[in-house]
RNA sequence: GGUCGUUUGGCCGAGGGGUUAGGCACAGGUCUGCAAAACCUGCUACUCCGGUUCAAAUCCGGAAGCGACCUCCA
């Protein structure tokens, strides 16, 4: 809390002090999933950023309060599927009841964010557990007047709401009137006074699946009105941070800003913060565009493309690779997927947990020869600057380098020095960024023992000449997923 | 069509008026029984055209390419 926190504010397109509402506090809301197919790649951008933010802030000694929603409720289809809701449509295809369908996936998602190392929030609320605070979102806008019940179903009243206060498309950089002339023809149109107007409550049509009792029809809420009553309930009517992908950045935020501030006359947050799309082939990967690779593809090695067969992945790529590559584009840039860029990543995320190794193994010097102590503090400015993670890991490559060098016997590190870097691992690459090591085990302590055995049986053949035996020794454990290295000083060994 | 953003070396990706980003790959070297790793050295780039400036990849203007949003989407 200390040092000056920067952090990009969609809101007002510039880097701003971090200043929470209440000292020593946060409050942050993200956009979570909508649960009604695997988590892609796409999915783990937001949720390793934020992740990473959640961590930085916790770090820097603030109480934060995490809430990200799970999406069970569903939006609204288009085109055959007119209204029908997402989560009904695949729930009909399996013959699984809708809840089933969501928990199901809700907790895939999990175990996919479990393997990311991404921290579960603080709260995790279901919409369909949060009808009733959404029916009362929506009287408190009819209430206030800037919606309308038509048919059953509720709408907001865009064009009063934007001619009162002139905020409507702030968020997006959007003017009003352009958006009343470009907004296609969409389910329910003819119910709307105009086409900018979004539904805060729909009608259920008769084979709706998920349908809740409400003042005006028996129905399900409307786009964007889970996000407000969560945030809501849970973080109050005027919190820190509110995140999510770029995408949501409209329809969905700026209407949560237009539900929020027709009721209170304030948006609901101070920091409106959104990461970037992950690309493939130069697109952005999406669930609606089907060029989406899941992350237990990624995982397992394997995904073949719709378009053309062929395999897409050279190889499986670990979690740690997947979130050390995401981790080393900054968050508000695009990041290209390809299987060179996500080799790169594994063998730069395998030197950084190989550096940490050696530096536990180095024997301190009376003296330092290299200054290791400034490190820190350039991670530090580099977090601080709107999270710059390919910073911070560009510091941590030269830190390791400092521990090779020392390793080769052409630099000298003191115990306190160390000690330093030790502690400035711990806290950047585990703590913060929320890397771990995949090499080890809970068995570390047995097999660091076997393996020196080993590696002495194999020395003394060594001493002997006995380049067989040695060989041998090697090629076995190669077979076995374990590299051994000769070195000035002996052996070591790592799992490949 | 409208709005916004982006264009960096073989690849990925930071930075952002004068100073080495970093990683991966590649080449040479040190070490080594061999291999791998590590270390050293090399490769030094900013789409194009104008302008501002002592100085521009960095600022301004224009062009082109690419992308996002305008519709559910992370």
């Amino acid at each position: 809390m200390s040092q000056p926190f920067l952090i990009y504010n969609t809101l007002t397109r510039q880097k701003e002090l971090f200043k929470p509402l209440t000292p020593d506090h946060v409050g942050m809301y993200v956009c979570g999933p909508t649960v009604y197919g695997d988590a892609h790649l796409g999915h783990a951008r937001p949720a390793i950023t934020f992740d990473v933010l959640f961590r930085y802030l916790t770090h820097q000694g603030y109480k934060v309060r995490y809430v990200r929603n799970i999406t069970d409720v569903g939006h609204l289809e288009h085109d055959a599927d007119e209204g029908e809701d997402k989560i009904a449509k695949k729930a009909r295809l399996e013959q699984l009841e809708p809840m089933e369908v969501a928990q199901y996936y809700t907790n895939r998602y999990h175990e996919a964010m479990d393997r990311l190392n991404v921290l579960r929030p603080s709260i995790e609320p279901h919409a369909s557990g949060h009808i009733i605070e959404q029916i009362e979102l929506v009287q408190k806008i009819l209430d206030a007047g800037y919606a309308y019940v038509s048919n059953g179903s509720v709408y907001f009243d865009v064009n009063k709401y934007a001619a009162d206060t002139k905020q409507y498309g702030r968020l997006s950089g959007r003017v009003i009137d352009e958006m009343l002339s470009t907004t296609r023809q969409l389910d329910g149109q003819e119910e709307k006074r105009n086409t900018a107007d979004f539904a805060l409550w729909k009608k259920a049509a008769p084979e709706h699946i998920m349908r809740w009792n409400s003042p005006w029809s028996i129905g399900f809420p409307g786009w964007h009105t889970e996000c407000t009553a969560m945030g809501t309930k849970y973080l109050g009517e005027m919190f820190d941070i509110h995140g999510g992908g770029m995408d949501l950045m409209f329809p969905h935020h700026e209407s949560e800003i237009a539900q929020q501030t027709s009721v209170t006359g304030h948006g609901p947050c101070h920091y409106w913060m959104h990461n970037n799309m992950i690309t493939i082939e130069g697109q952005k990967m999406g669930k609606s565009l089907g060029n989406f690779i899941t992350l237990d593809e990624f995982f397992n090695g394997s995904h073949i493309n719709p378009k053309d067969g062929k395999e897409m992945l050279a190889k499986a790529y670990s979690p740690m690779t997947i979130r050390f590559f995401i981790l080393q584009a900054h968050y508000r840039s695009t990041v290209d997927f390809s299987n060179d860029a996500l080799l790169a990543a594994e063998k730069g995320y395998s030197r950084l947990m190989q550096a940490f190794k050696t530096l536990r193994s180095l024997q301190p010097s009376k003296a330092s020869s290299i200054d290791v102590k400034g490190y820190r503090q350039l991670c530090y400015d580099a977090m601080n600057d709107d999270m710059n993670t390919p910073i911070v890991i560009s510091h941590l490559f030269d830190a390791a380098k400092a521990i090779n060098t020392v390793n080769d016997h052409k630099a000298t590190l003191t115990k306190e020095d160390i000690d330093e870097l030790t502690s400035l691992f711990q806290t950047f690459v585990f703590d913060i960024m929320g890397l771990r090591d995949e090499a080890s085990t809970d068995n570390t302590a047995l097999i660091d023992g076997l393996m020196q055995m080993i590696l002495d049986v194999r020395a003394t053949a060594k001493a002997n000449k006995d380049w067989t035996t040695s060989d041998k020794i090697r090629d076995s454990l190669g077979q076995l997923g374990i590299a051994v290295k000769d070195g000035k000083d002996g052996a070591t060994w790592e799992l490949k």
